[in-house]
RNA sequence: GCGGGCGUGAUGGAAUGGUAGACAUACCAGACUUAAAAUCUGGAGGCCGUAUGGCCGUGUGGGUUCGAGUCCCACCGCCCGCACCA
């Protein structure tokens, strides 16, 4: 055998798996199935080591899974449509399509050596016209089904991008993508009506046990439940009432004005012939929406002049104004203020000089409040000062239940539940997305395209010149002569909508498409009832709202036009979320106070080649433009796919970062060859030669079978190699006979397969193993070698460790005790007196009390 | 502001309430070598001690327990998500 090479001997076994097929996913009757499924790349056109580590991690399950006996399905695709391909059209010329596909192709190059145990034969994009043009028809399905619908909307306008972006696509008042401030426009759009399962999408959280708690919690915060009370304020003018909606509806008696929005009906009524209410409303609609510009934006607002009547004294007047800080989209954007306990209302009427009211104070307080609001948890016990419900001491939750009670028999207003999630805006002025399949005809309207006129396809040039991207907005609306069709309906020439979908629309449903990549409908109910639903689905936390929300509704929607199966309702069994891979910054200082970055290859011990000390940064998210990136292709070059794929697991817990080191990778190459080396010289052994502690050996070996397979269950990947890298000291330095040490080098192999599977079939083989090790049955640890004949238990004296004893693993409790008495160390403490107590635990510890 | 998480050697990190620091990196010593690399062997939480050994030790302070890194309370620090949501 020679040195271990990783290059011949993974390209060699690629070739055999690829050979044998055993990767391709079959429909079995008599074997469990599992789908393993990672999120999907945009082809950007780069592997990078956060997708190493992902994908690693998929095909370690997935290997494991195949090894168990599961008939595997385990594919991978492109999310291809977006941006970057549109902006790397405008940017340096050439078309989205070819960038998109020559990227897919580059990066198919690089994720092939990495050996990962796929279904190349189910591989889609979604910007495949029989991918997209399958949406297309789930489109027209959901339409039927009034699951989509197209409403004037006030809109987040991304003016870099110049497209329309979902809220949940607003991060801090920025694109969620371009980053650039978000401004508001009244446009017409297609919506998805997520909202209506607002409290659906919620429950069925609780369903979802093998989720991260903490993406459950964001996408309930997200959804945003709360249960208030909604009532009318009558005008003293006799016009329609205001209503408004509360969740302290229990401090109606501190109100002191009516706020509604900028954007509320009235607001906009007024502006028609009021020049400086308009000014006014122009100021708050452009106010930046950034942290910075909220914590300290002034609050604005505008007295209407209107009043109403307080509902429960007609006496009591109130003034209406406009206030910047309510929303239209929440509630019925309008409120009443409550400035004693609430710091936002205080504010502004301490700066337009209105009233405050205290309605409540705390038990063994009751100073007016003057500066800070008083604002107590809904659980604190309170003293009212005059409530209308006649509540004199109760907490606040007492109190707003009362309160809703009390109004709902009066008649005047409602308990109300209302939900934060509003419906999803799927229309983007783009180009490179999946078009919506509508036409707009002059009498007809906005008519649905039949379903045997699709796909509609995306045109790839104009007149037989490339569309042109190098002016900004949709090269569809530019385009001569895409637009014009026959209407649906009538036949009369009409317009196509030039609209694209929003591409978490493609991200939304391509889980489902995998179980059935080439049928002729959206979905094979067959296959989807055989595979759905994802068994483990691994991606990282940045889509615990977006992606995941939308595929849960999807799944959905699905399952209403008969697209999935009722089970598939939600469509991941089990999520996983891993961390990043992290690597150190390197910089010297550079001209004008900017630092210089350099390579992690152009530094060595700290220093440049030219012997410049660098400045070291603490480990950071990869980034191109910190230089702080190592490239998969060259490390799979230098150590192997297996050095790198066991790297990616070891050190670091899955759902946390990974910092990627240079003497780390190497580390992990050295074992790999350690353990060659190891297989070699236990190939070179006599056969015939005896050896000493063969039963020992033979039990290790069962204990790393169970511990390892407990770790590959469990997502403990770093706590399987670190007993990997125990097992191989232990099989090292054994001085067994050859058929155990050859038994315990082949269970090894098996044991390290699923994390470095070109080395262990190559181990496999040389130890003459039986067909290839990633069919070969996992490894079964007999219980019964897992306990030992004798153990080491602890002896504690009042909860420290003094001494430790070696008994049979059975023997009794009294036996123990006995022994643990006799020993020096508990002698001593006693100095002859009786111990106060004595705990054995059996196989742990005994404590003495004295 | 609201919600959630995390604090363990020089470093990444292990530890169903039961021997804290597994495993690995970095480090130190030794073997092999003319030498280095590679490889192999060994060491190592801190303090005291030649040593048997002793004391201290999981952010800080308290509590529950025979026994706490782990459970409870308060505080300090860091990280993440949401946020003018009525």
């Amino acid at each position: 055998m020679a040195r271990y090479s990783a290059s011949e001997i993974e390209a060699k076994w690629q070739e055999a798996w690829d050979k044998a097929g055993i990767f391709t996913a079959t429909r079995s009757a008599d074997k469990p199935k599992y789908y393993v499924l990672e999120m999907f790349p945009y082809p950007s056109g780069k592997l990078h080591m956060g997708h190493v580590r992902n994908y690693t991690m998929g095909d370690v399950i997935a290997r494991h899974k195949l090894a168990t006996g599961h008939s595997v399905l385990h594919p991978m695709g492109f999310d291809a449509f977006g941006m970057p391909a549109e902006n790397a059209a405008m940017a340096i010329g050439g078309h989205p399509k070819d960038w998109t596909y020559s990227n897919i192709d580059t990066m198919v190059e690089q994720m092939k050596p990495l050996g990962l145990s796929l279904d190349w034969s189910r591989m889609f994009a979604t910007c495949d016209v029989e991918y997209y043009g399958q949406q297309q028809s789930l489109f027209l399905d959901f339409l039927e089904k009034g699951l989509v619908y197209r409403k004037n909307a006030v809109v987040n306008w991304d003016p870099v991008d110049m497209t329309v972006l979902a809220n949940e696509q607003v991060e801090g008042g920025r694109g969620w993508r371009s980053g650039a401030l978000v401004e508001r426009r009244e446009l017409t759009q297609w919506f998805f009506k997520i909202s209506d399962y607002s409290e659906e999408l919620l429950s069925a959280l609780d369903t979802l046990e093998n989720w991260p708690a903490k993406v459950r919690l964001m996408q309930e915060n997200w959804i945003g439940k709360s249960r208030g009370l909604q009532f009318a304020f009558e005008r003293t003018d006799g016009a329609e009432p205001i209503t408004v909606y509360t969740t302290r509806p229990d401090t109606l008696n501190g109100a002191s004005f009516v706020g509604i929005s900028p954007d509320h009906p009235i607001s906009k009524e007024l502006e028609a012939d009021n020049p400086e209410l308009a000014a006014f409303l122009t100021e708050c609609r452009k106010g930046g929406t950034t942290e910075e510009a909220i914590e300290t934006a002034p609050k604005l607002g505008y007295d209407t002049g209107i009043k109403v009547k307080h509902p429960l004294n007609p006496d009591w007047e109130l003034p209406v104004w406009i206030a910047n800080f309510i929303l239209m989209d929440y509630g019925t954007g309008a409120i009443f203020a409550c400035p004693a306990h609430d710091q936002r209302d205080l504010d502004f009427c301490r700066k337009y000089d209105l009233p405050v009211i205290d309605t409540f104070f705390a038990l063994d307080n009751d100073t007016p409040v003057s500066k800070d609001a008083f604002v107590p948890l809904k659980s604190e016990k309170v003293r009212w000062v005059d409530h209308f419900a006649g509540l004199t001491e109760a907490t606040g939750e007492d109190a707003i239940n009362t309160t809703i009670d009390f109004a709902e028999k009066a008649g005047w207003g409602e308990g109300v539940t209302k939900y934060r999630l509003r419906d999803w805006g799927l229309s983007r002025q783009r180009y490179w997305g999946c078009p919506i399949p509508v036409v707009h005809c002059e009498s007809c309207g906005v008519v649905p395209e039949k379903k045997e006129n699709l796909p509609i396809e995306l045109p790839y040039d104009e007149d037989g010149k490339a569309i042109d991207f190098s002016v900004p907005g949709n090269p569809l609306d530019r385009h001569p002569t895409w637009r014009d069709c026959a209407c649906p309906t009538c036949g009369a020439p009409a317009k196509r909508e030039t609209d694209t979908m929003d591409t978490f629309v493609d991200s939304s449903w391509y889980f489902a498409r995998f179980t059935a990549p080439h049928a002729e409908t959206p979905t094979d109910m067959a296959e989807a009832e055989y595979w759905m639903n994802v068994d483990q689905y691994i991606g990282g936390i940045e889509h615990a709202i977006l992606h995941l929300l939308y595929s849960r509704f999807f799944a959905r929607a699905m399952q209403i036009t008969g697209h999935l199966p009722d089970k598939a309702i939600e469509p991941f069994d089990a999520l996983f979320t891993q961390g990043m891979v992290t690597h150190e910054i390197y910089q010297t200082p550079g001209d004008n106070g900017r630092p210089v970055y350099h390579l992690p290859e152009d530094v060595t011990d700290g220093k440049l080649a030219d012997g410049t000390e660098v400045e070291i940064i603490p480990s950071a998210k990869m980034s191109k433009s910190k230089k702080n990136v190592v490239d998969p292709v060259s490390i799979i070059s230098a150590f192997g796919a297996d050095t790198a794929r066991w790297f990616v697991l070891s050190d670091s817990p899955p759902e946390r970062d990974v910092e990627w080191t240079a003497s780390g990778a190497e580390a992990a190459h050295k074992h790999l060859n350690r353990v060659w080396n190891l297989c070699d010289k236990i190939g070179a052994m006599d056969v015939d030669a005896k050896g000493e502690g063969d039963d020992d050996l033979l039990r290790e070996t069962h204990k790393a079978i169970h511990d390892v397979t407990v770790g590959l269950e469990s997502f403990g990947f770093n706590a399987s190699i670190a007993r990997l890298y125990g097992f191989t000291n232990t099989l090292a330095k054994s001085k067994a006979g050859h058929a155990a040490q050859k038994q315990a080098i082949m269970t090894l192999a098996q044991l390290m397969s699923p994390m470095t599977p070109h080395l262990s079939e190559d181990i496999w083989a040389h130890q003459g193993g039986t067909g290839l090790i990633a069919t070969a049955p996992w490894p079964v640890a007999d219980e019964a070698m897992l306990v030992d004949d004798t153990v080491t238990l602890p002896i504690q004296i009042n909860g420290k460790r003094r001494a430790e004893i070696s008994v049979p693993a059975d023997m009794d409790k009294a036996e123990v005790e006995k022994i643990a008495l006799a020993t020096h160390a508990v002698q001593k403490a006693l100095d002859g007196a009786q111990p106060k107590k004595i705990i054995v635990v059996p196989g742990r510890i005994v404590n003495v009390v004295v």
